[in-house]
DNA sequence: CACAAACCAC
């Protein structure tokens, strides 16, 4: 008899059963009993159909387990695995199917290689997915759009933006996925410049962005600080076009605006949204926080534990840095404790991370110790030990320092960014031999410290300084100034912090004084070039050094101004010779 | 016959 799909038959009611099911474990595995004792042929679309959503349900053993009574396999049901398992928690096992279908002597098509490629990115598997790409050549799918796309996103995802370029370079044709593909790698791997420079290049070649390739790009600017793009593409792409702004653009718009320097602006947009989800949420708390405004991120934290969705582990992140940058030991520990029992969440080393910082920035250096024992199961990450170091270089707690330091470095002995922290504690403690060891070890591994520079926007213009640098036009005026300035701070009662800082390797270069740190002659550029009362934004790739710091304190006390200075890690508002992150960085 | 690639918060 041919098998009848009307929906009387009982195939049908099987597949209509299956539909019902969908990713949960115990009605399929009813199914499969039906399945079982009944009379019929096995089917294989339906048994296709029933392990694809085993295998989504998170099941791929019982899957494997289930597949040699599937009558004469084809290649689509090998790809309706392997595509559901790269979706899947565990996409290793897209592989074994793989490996499967080959034994089977099936051919792969164009299908297996994107699902394939999928899994590589998501694992981070480079040495598998670039012998994929043999597979690949040697199957013939090289000129296949999805396949390269997906090579695109492999590449770019394992950190190899040259392959990736290449292999986007060399098609014949690119869709505005590729294109997003490749500007996102650049973006995910801290090339934000590099992937604006691409999105121009896709202007040129008349390719219209789509709404992916906005949040992208917004995310670009966010990285960088370049306000003036972002502002640009709010303004022109998406205000401009009337559409009525969703939550993933809406939510990019925030977190663009808070990077920015922009936190009220980031607020009316958040409350401009037709619709918040988790992520808009927790954008908006993650602006106030990178701020230093607690207050309000606990704030707004409360009224989304009221109105808004569930907060979720990344929105945890934000509240407990929230709290840590603020000194807010008791409501971080709280959130900490909700977070647990109110909300079910299991704590990663993230938050573990937030806690000690919490703890270490209010000077409870041993409660962070006690934290790390008794709430963090198994080794600690380095993560954990640098947030706690950090800690002890702020409550110069040399003793301490050495301790964890050994920890540090067992852990990632390749890490320069620890010896920099390192070198920083031994100069603060007046251990200059130390540091010039330290330095020595350095230089000996050709590990060269990055340059610093400070980027300052004046009438929609953006100016970069570097330390010393002399570049501008106006670099005489902007030295006298500069030195104009120091002398009416320090009448007001300034005193540079020469000694530790020429240490600080992380910074500009020792050799050049203090007082030509780039943020001083951006801030000195920004205050000759604006006028009286204009706030003045300064972005800058590394943390703010403690003169520059106490220096911009005076100025802003002394000239009446309110700066804003984005650093590595957070924002500082100073207004009135004070700071919003209260000395706590 | 069917199935594919990019997309916001730390």
């Amino acid at each position: 008899m041919e098998p009848d799909l009307s929906s009387s038959s009982p195939h049908s009611s099987l597949f209509t059963s299956l539909l019902l099911a969908g990713r949960r474990i115990r009605p399929l595995t009813q199914i499969h009993a039906r399945i079982i004792i009944s009379t019929l042929h096995p089917n294989r679309s339906l048994l296709t159909k029933l392990l694809t959503l085993i295998i989504s349900s998170g099941f791929p053993l019982y899957a494997r387990r289930l597949l040699p009574s599937v009558p004469s396999p084809d290649t689509f049901l090998f790809d309706s695995l392997i595509r559901a398992s790269s979706r899947s928690t565990l996409p290793l096992h897209s592989l074994h199917f793989y490996l499967l279908m080959l034994s089977s002597s099936l051919r792969p098509s164009n299908y297996t290689f994107t699902s394939l490629l999928k899994a590589c990115a998501d694992l981070s598997a480079s040495n598998l997915g670039r012998i994929l790409h043999l597979h690949v050549l040697a199957a013939g799918f090289d000129l296949d759009r999805f396949v390269q796309t997906s090579l695109v996103v492999f590449y770019a995802k394992v950190g190899n933006l040259v392959v990736a370029r290449k292999v986007f370079d060399r098609m014949p044709e690119r869709s505005v996925v590729v294109w997003n593909a490749m500007i996102s790698g650049y973006e995910q791997n801290g090339r934000a410049g590099a992937a604006i420079k691409l999105f121009y290049l896709m202007q040129e070649e008349g390719m219209e962005p789509d709404e992916a390739t906005l949040a992208i790009l917004l995310s670009a600017c966010s990285q960088v600080g370049e306000f003036g793009l972002g502002k640009w593409i709010h303004e022109h792409y998406i205000h401009g076009k009337n559409s009525r702004l969703g939550v993933v653009l809406g939510s990019s718009l925030v977190n663009m605006y808070a990077r920015c320097g922009h936190v009220e602006k980031a607020r009316e947009v958040f409350e401009g949204l037709d619709e918040h989800n988790v992520v808009s949420w927790t954008a908006m708390i993650a602006g106030y926080g990178m701020h230093g405004f607690a207050e309000q991120a606990m704030e707004l934290f409360k009224r989304m534990q009221l109105y808004g969705p569930s907060p979720n582990l990344v929105t945890f992140v934000a509240v407990l840095s929230a709290c840590a940058h603020g000194g807010m030991v008791e409501q971080g520990r709280e959130a900490f404790e909700s977070m647990k029992f109110d909300y079910g969440l299991i704590p990663r080393a993230e938050h573990h991370v937030c806690m000690v910082d919490l703890y270490g920035r209010a000077g409870l250096l041993a409660e962070a110790m006690k934290f790390i024992r008794d709430q963090i199961t198994g080794e600690p990450g380095a993560a954990v030990w640098t947030a706690l170091l950090g800690a002890c270089k702020m409550h110069k707690d040399f003793n301490r320092a050495a301790e964890i330091s050994t920890k540090l470095l067992a852990l990632e002995p390749e890490n320069p960014s620890h010896y920099v922290l390192l070198s920083n504690i031994h100069a603060l403690a007046g251990k200059m031999d130390t540091v010039e060891e330290i330095r020595d070890v350095m230089i000996s591994r050709g590990w060269r410290k990055q340059t610093g520079y400070s980027l300052i926007e004046i009438n929609n213009v953006s100016y970069i300084f570097r330390m010393g640098d002399t570049s501008n036009p106006q670099t005489v005026e902007i030295y006298q100034y500069l030195e104009e300035l120091i002398c009416r701070i320090r009448e007001a009662g300034y005193e540079p912090m020469t000694d530790s800082v020429l240490h600080e390797l992380e910074e500009e270069e020792r050799e050049v004084a203090v007082r030509f740190h780039s943020e001083k002659l951006a801030l000195a550029f920004g205050l000759l070039s604006t006028g009286e009362g204009t706030l003045i934004r300064i972005v800058k790739n590394l943390r703010i050094c403690g003169d520059c710091h106490l220096a911009i304190k005076f100025i802003s006390g002394v000239t009446g101004r309110e700066i804003i200075v984005r650093d590595k890690h957070r924002f500082h508002h100073f207004r009135d010779g004070l700071c919003s992150c209260q000395d706590y960085w």
